[in-house]
DNA sequence: CCACCGATTGCT
DNA sequence: GCAATCGGTGGT
């Protein structure tokens, strides 16, 4: 849990061949095991949840609604379920890169919501499992958020635990999925 | 084997 | 407000 809290302001890298994608994290959710029902893992581990089981700093992608990539970062020990859900990132390198994947609308945009950050950075299910401490996927320090400058609020897009204040975004930011 | 449905997005 | 699009999941 507080691991999505502490993502915010750090930054998200991906060495691609065709160069160096960034994003400065600005909006993450939190997604738990048996406690949470609107979790992938909620009823156990599966063939597609399996990492979320795993051990903390590694990639969790699964395939939504037919179409998109979305990209989390485990957090807890291996046998306990927990994952970071990334929703919005502020573009920092290779939005030349990003724009290539075919999103042609503002920058600032480009990476404001789950999907869209699949889509910007190639994401597929190759890099399900990827240890961002080693790799092409990786995590740096940046600047961390300051407390004042963090809303908590309730998760989108989900029908199930939609009270939970599991919502984590950076106040201002033009990069966050939504308001 | 079959049917349901989603941690989304973009257009009407 | 709703279609697009398809694999994971659970029940028959």
């Amino acid at each position: 849990m507080t691991l999505a809290r502490d993502l915010l302001g750090r930054i998200l890298f991906y060495r691609t061949a065709g160069g160096l994608l960034a994003g400065r994290i600005v909006e993450t959710e939190a997604y738990t095991g048996a406690a949470d029902p609107a979790s992938h893992a909620f009823r156990g581990p599966t063939a597609r949840n399996t990492v979320m089981f795993g051990p903390a700093g590694h990639a969790y992608v699964y395939f939504s609604y037919g179409m998109h990539y979305c990209l989390n970062v485990t957090a807890e020990r291996p046998g306990t379920a927990g994952a970071v859900l990334l929703r919005g990132l502020e573009p920092l390198a290779g939005i030349d890169l990003m724009r290539a994947q075919g999103d042609h609308g503002a920058a600032s945009r480009l990476l404001s919501g789950p999907g869209k950050i699949g889509r910007a950075f190639g994401l597929t299910l190759k890099d399900n499992g990827r240890d961002f401490t080693r790799g092409p996927l990786g995590i740096s320090a940046g600047t961390p958020a300051a407390a004042d400058q963090v809303a908590v609020s309730r998760r989108i897009g989900i029908s199930r635990a939609v009270d939970f204040p599991y919502r984590f975004a950076v106040i201002g930011s033009r990069s966050v999925s939504r308001a």
